[in-house]
DNA sequence: GGCCAGGACACCA
DNA sequence: TGGTGTCATGGC
């Protein structure tokens, strides 16, 4: 069954090619900033961070708070950001001295309970962080994903994060390019069907959606 | 002018 | 442990 919905959703959207980004660094910057946001506004904030020679670890580090912040304004919550921002570039320094080779070469649940601990990372940054920059094999769930898999049936509104990245590991193959594209396909759904009514006949799931219009968390 | 966007954390009962 | 408030821009 989630093959089948995969495959509808592929051969609507075609492949992703996720993440949107030109290197892992960037994928980390970018998933931290993604966090409730818009992501035309990440893109903004990024392209700055990168035209002021800002997008390295240390460049992070070691600018002040207040001006990290001004960098990022295009972003919601740039306050907040910025400060997750250095908190993950004091751990990556510290622990692994600013290595992407040397953070990515731990065993992926150590690393996934290591990387929930910092300040600013909860479940979804840290699956993409390991997925998108790891290329490490977990599924990324998000808001998309508990709404458009309820609007399916397959759970209800109030499902937790780690019951739905069970169920599609549980179902899937361990693929990392699936596990990439997946996410991504589910985002692409998310963007523009999902706000439509209930099998509104231009969605690629509307064959399975059993959506009845009621309210969602 | 209102609404919402690829979460996480603090605080309270 | 679960519910609720806070964060605070830009595009449509």
């Amino acid at each position: 069954m989630l093959m089948n919905i995969y495959r509808c959703l592929v051969a609507h959207f075609g492949p992703r090619n996720w993440w949107p980004a030109k290197s892992s660094f960037e994928v980390i910057v970018g998933a931290i900033l993604a966090q409730a946001v818009a992501w035309r506004n990440v893109e903004i904030a990024i392209t700055r961070l990168e035209q002021e020679g800002l997008l390295s670890p240390r460049a992070i580090r070691e600018l002040p708070l207040e001006e990290l912040a001004d960098y990022i304004r295009s972003n919601r919550y740039y306050r907040m950001k910025a400060k997750k921002l250095k908190a993950f570039m004091e751990f990556f320094h510290e622990r692994y001295h600013d290595s992407l080779a040397e953070l990515f070469a731990q065993p992926v649940d150590k690393l996934r309970r290591e990387l929930l601990g910092v300040y600013g990372l909860g479940p979804e940054t840290v699956d993409s962080i390991l997925l998108y920059a790891g290329d490490l094999p977990v599924f990324v769930v998000d808001a998309y994903t508990r709404r458009v898999f309820h609007r399916l049936g397959f759970w209800g509104p109030n499902v937790t994060y780690t019951e739905m990245q069970r169920f599609f590991q549980r179902h899937l193959p361990l693929d990392v390019p699936l596990y990439n594209d997946y996410h991504a396909q589910i985002v692409a759904l998310g963007h523009s069907y999902c706000r439509e009514k209930p099998r509104c006949g231009r969605c690629p799931l509307d064959e399975f959606c059993q959506w009845e219009g009621k309210e969602e968390k």
